[in-house]
DNA sequence: GTGAAAGCGCTAACAG
DNA sequence: CTGTTAGCGCTTTCAC
């Protein structure tokens, strides 16, 4: 039952393990009748090559290691997803581990990921890494590739890769659909300040209003803390308090969206008739709600698939990833929430 | 840059990576002297055995493989996070690989993790496996520990470990609840009759109406093949277009519950005073929805936690788990959706 | 109490 | 065209 090493297919031809590793990778040296034995030989045997032995030989683990906040989030799970398929096209393994948005938790696992001898570290940060730069700028190893996913951040004396979807255009697409859709009172239910996502979308919400000359009033921003269900009826009750009541609101979040939609309709009023409510990120709650919810869809799967391969081409290929930035193309999926019209 | 080795710690020490080794595992022969000279080094310099050596001197990678369908689910991706946490506890990394609900990629994989050296299996197998049974009990390796998770396999001449949610009891106390809420009349939208999940549900559903006395009509029982809200919707269409309606709906998963309910809702039929419908899984979804969705909690990362546990037990003490099958309890999560007494 | 050397599976520089 | 050998980092048997 033990597998077959080349050990075992030189004694069953006769010859050394040398010869047969040469003549397996197609060295020009070999004859092409030694080769033809040698192949039958290892396809008989059914030889796979010891990826362990190759990795010790090579001081090269074929392993990448990847950090996210948590599992259980639809938009986080794409990634992974995206990540495995592309990596193990590349015969490359992932080690993954789960931060639960503890920046001291995240620290030590990229400490633990370089001690497993990773060949590269990719990581969706927690918001709270953002504020320890520095220390986190002094473990990061200049030459084992390391990309920063969703979350950027960017360091004083550091250059690494990012990848993020790109929330400026997709927020702005959302409230010019909105805008389309006759609201004309817009609020926004933002993240946290502490976060560039969230600033980003807020800065695009700003723009597109002024650029088009709709009205704003500051009590229509108002910020999130807790992202569930409740947060988003709260606010939602607070905002239709308001005497100059918001006629759509644009959301940090689905689960958020749905707390809105939840406390619209505890109020009476109508989605999308009355306001309309967008969402981000198109997580699977967006389909099943009812009414079912408009959303910015953000390519999960695109954003895993992409970077493995920009962490494997600096790692395969000498690539000078270091200034890269991919900014990946996000989706207005319209449903009935934000639908008012044909 | 490079990492510390036994042999850079003992020319700094100037004796020999035997000694430097044996002082680090605390070896009897070594003076007292020596380990803490070694040891103090070792500290010094940030040693860390190199875990790619250590694989290939003993003939073990530490790495367990795991296929699941898909990741994208909420249920499984927590059965994904227990494993994680409990295996890089234990010093395991794992590799992760999905099957998209392929049989014949499944079959594929775990030939791919054969090949990776894994020290152990687990797989949450797709519906269609099992009709591969025979093909696949060839496939696997007795001595590497081989779990099957979620839907069983029972092979012929082979046995494996086993774990599951004890769906029967869950099911039972689901269908109990129902009727404490006073509903009589209680249908079931099952799974796919090759599916092993599916049947025990339904052995539970019709054993526990049989013992409390209720009514039941074959019409009742539908069999799902989307599993999407859609089929949900158009399934409760046509339960409440029976001459003698359900006024319960037990669902397969809460996917087919939200169709239902929306179905109920265009038909201007109230959930739960009119219709109660039960959920499985206590997916995201069900708190979220409006009512929000009464579902049969699957444990999964405790399920996810055990399994690891398990696969360790035979690979690091040697137990033998093959006639191990382990049932983790379930929870009904009551919410809105079946509750319309007090 | 410590050192020398073999070996896990593989590749590649060097010999012939 | 093929064989010999060293070495990747580590553990362990055998010497001393």
């Amino acid at each position: 039952m033990k597998r077959t090493t080349l050990k075992d297919l030189a004694k069953s031809l006769n010859t050394t393990i040398a010869t047969v590793s040469r003549a397996l990778h197609d060295h020009p040296e070999i004859s092409d009748k030694m080769k033809s034995r040698v192949k039958e030989a290892a396809a008989l045997y059914n030889y796979k090559p010891n990826t362990t032995a190759l990795s010790l030989k090579f001081q090269k683990s074929y392993r990448l290691g990847v950090i996210f906040p948590r599992l259980t989030h639809y938009y986080l799970a794409q990634i992974l997803s995206g990540m495995l398929s592309q990596a193990t096209k590349a015969g490359y393994k992932m080690i993954i581990a789960e931060s639960n948005y503890s920046p001291d938790k995240e620290m030590d696992l990229i400490q633990e990921l370089y001690e497993l001898d990773v060949d590269g570290i990719l990581i969706l940060p927690s918001r709270k890494l953002g504020s320890q730069k520095a220390q986190l700028e002094k473990l990061i190893k200049p030459d084992i590739p390391f990309v920063i996913i969703d979350r950027l951040i960017h360091f004083d004396n550091l250059k690494t890769p990012l990848i993020s979807s790109n929330d400026y255009i997709g927020t702005k697409e959302g409230i010019l659909h909105l805008i389309d859709q006759g609201y004309k009172k817009i609020a926004h239910l933002r993240g946290l300040s502490s976060s560039t996502i969230a600033t980003v979308r807020v800065n695009a919400y700003l723009d597109t209003l002024k650029a088009k000359g709709l009205e704003f009033h500051k009590e229509w921003l108002q910020t999130c803390k807790k992202f569930n269900l409740n947060e988003g009826e709260k606010l939602a009750v607070q905002l239709m308090d308001l005497k100059n009541r918001p006629d759509a609101i644009f959301c940090v979040s689905d689960t958020v969206a749905l707390g809105v939609i939840r406390g619209l309709k505890k109020m009476g009023i109508r989605v999308p008739e009355d306001v309309g409510v967008l969402g981000f990120s198109n997580s699977d709650l967006a389909q099943v709600s009812a009414p079912s919810l408009s959303s910015i869809h953000q390519p999960g799967r695109k954003i895993g698939i992409k970077s493995i391969k920009m962490v494997l081409s600096k790692i395969d290929d000498q690539k000078d990833i270091s200034n890269e930035h991919l900014i990946m193309k996000t989706r207005l999926v319209i449903r009935e929430s934000t639908l008012r019209k044909g």
